[in-house]
DNA sequence: CTGAAAGCGCTTACAG
DNA sequence: CTGAAAGCGCTTACAG
């Protein structure tokens, strides 16, 4: 075997060893209906013999299209995301469609950046969620001038108009507080983030929502924002614990605040969840280990990617098809489903939570 | 305005506008050094003007080269893929490449299909970590045919000839049980995988080469295999605290199984480090959370990903670019690093563990 | 320093 | 049903 390198078979390869023209073995090898069966054979035959590979870079720049979506999160290794990703990749592989992946890292910059990368590319279509940076959307503007299309997803600006993807928050955390009520609970704490995000916003809003339509009354402290992890909501709750009237549920609008707050029930003694019920938001892997475990609430993050794909190969190219005019901007929401476990099953106990895959 | 799509510009439009050829438009856009300053920043403004952007689908056809990576693996969404990936991408970017990412899902037709999928897109280099079905290695032979350079990594086939880049297994469970002797532990049971995975293979055989070493004598009976999961390493553990000598300490080849043996811990009121030492293996998240947190092995995933990408950029292209010779496959192997937390703390309390990022 | 020409490997009207 | 020709948007010897 000589070692210089061997140079891929192209289409004109197979032509010349069939006997046939190039434009004909493109066409067999795409099936199209114009070419005889046998030719077909014949051509496939050659090229598995000659270990033909289709060159997508030629054939994208032949057709315009490259079949290829891009998509652009804040982190690939937060769970949330590579859910989301993990919900894409399924999505554009049932679709035969290539999936680049750019990370912003939280960096306004680098998502310019990406945006400038994924049109370079020649994507067909750009998924995004919007790092904790950005604050204008010119970059956006530069995909749909490119005649590219646009899905924003979870951290999207809603005033550009662009197709939109969010999860359910206010409705979630309204669900949440219902089943805690439903489990009898009536005295119920709310550990929340910072007011002025959006997200955190809405999350408490569910939770007021749902404390008013029950009639119950909370004392102001029990309302507490910005306590997203451990070690301050298990401070918090020590402190709400210590008083006449305390608390006999928490919800948190983060899992980890939820785990400081087991701790705390630990620390007084309180069994969870006989005497304190607790859920916590996000669906992190820990909930499922600790003992007890912990309710909480699932964005269905993997559905999310999934829907986010979606909304591209079943009302974008549909609609491009069929009548070819431009559909005006959908606006989906994701619901969330409540996991209930043992930390919030005071009644009527489950085995075997729903999974969130 | 029209209505009408709008047409990328390209080097062409450059060229008209100012009045030159698109060779030398293209000369000038690359900073070529035969293109002179004047020349160069003209084009660069009409450029920026016209709002042009770079066709890589036209230029990769035209090199024969992509600046694209393709990688590999069984889930995307599982914490240790998605820091390695995480790692890859930030490399990648350093390095001003693409990122095509593919999932095999564990499935051996889809890992084909994948790798299939990357040669048809003209990928430079391919990083794999292979499916659970994966036992032949042909579609890894069809890589180096077509000319793409082939990294494996952590689930490799040591057989096939390509560079590979793995964990240090065997040493890095050495290290944790010499971790549990420095602490004064004596006793300590070991808690496997299924044997016939090298992985865990390596992982008891660290073990017992720690207790050899180290002139301890452990009954047969502590040491276990195929114990994974949280229920039953928290059976296994109760078993083993109720024999007359009873283990000192768990050295566990998952996080999960570490929780169950923290469970029975604390059912035998054993107090976690003082009666009781613990180190699990992966050091997922989790580990950070619990009361008390859980020592562990930390992989270093996210480095893991970056010295894989860098086999290709710092290795391969380096090789390539100087004497052009193909160099012998390179086994690296990453070492793993012991993240020290309070399950095992039992002399010199540290405070704030070293974190891996 | 600038330009004309060829060509990367496909696909797609168009002709027959 | 098959083929000849043009062209997608670049890059790169080669000439001047």
């Amino acid at each position: 075997m000589p070692k210089e390198k061997k140079k891929r078979a192209t289409i004109r390869d197979i032509a010349d060893a069939v006997g046939i023209a190039p434009s004909s073995v493109s066409k067999a090898l795409n099936d199209l209906p114009t070419i005889s069966e046998n030719m077909k054979t014949l051509v496939r035959a050659k090229a598995r013999e000659l270990n033909y590979k289709h060159n997508s870079n030629a054939a994208n720049l032949r057709r315009g299209t490259s079949r290829t979506i891009g998509v652009i999160v804040p982190k690939i290794n937060v769970a949330f995301f590579a859910d989301i990703i993990a919900g894409i990749e399924q999505t554009c592989f049932e679709n035969d469609h290539r999936l680049i992946i750019c990370q912003s890292d939280e960096s306004f910059e680098r998502e310019v950046q990406a945006v400038e990368t994924l049109i370079q590319q020649n994507v067909d279509c750009v998924l995004i969620s919007l790092s904790q940076e950005t604050k204008t959307t010119d970059h956006l503007k530069e995909i749909i001038n490119h005649n590219i299309q646009l899905v924003q997803f979870d951290r999207v600006d809603h005033a550009f108009g662009s197709h939109i993807l969010v999860n359910d928050n206010q409705e979630a955390s309204f669900k949440a507080v219902q089943h805690l009520i439903s489990q009898g609970y009536k005295k119920i704490a709310f550990f929340g983030g910072p007011d002025y995000l959006p997200l955190y916003k809405e999350r408490k809003q569910g939770y007021l929502d749902a404390i008013g339509a029950s009639g119950l009354t909370i004392p102001y402290n029990f309302i507490i924002d910005n306590i997203l992890k451990k070690e301050p909501a298990e401070a918090a709750a020590i402190e709400l614990l210590k008083l006449k009237t305390a608390p006999d549920a928490f919800f948190t609008v983060s899992d980890y605040a939820a785990l400081g707050v087991l701790k705390a029930a630990r620390l007084y003694n309180k069994k969870v969840p006989e005497d304190i019920g607790i859920i916590g938001f996000s669906n992190e892997a820990f909930t499922e280990v600790t003992s007890p475990t912990l309710s909480s609430v699932s964005q269905q993050s993997k559905k999310m990617g999934r829907e986010t794909a979606n909304v591209y190969f079943n009302h974008v190219l549909n609609q491009q098809h069929t009548d070819g005019k431009v559909s005006p901007s959908l606006k989906l929401v994701i619901e969330s489903s409540i996991i209930v476990r043992e930390s919030s099953s005071r009644k009527n106990k489950r085995k075997g939570p729903k999974k969130d895959s």
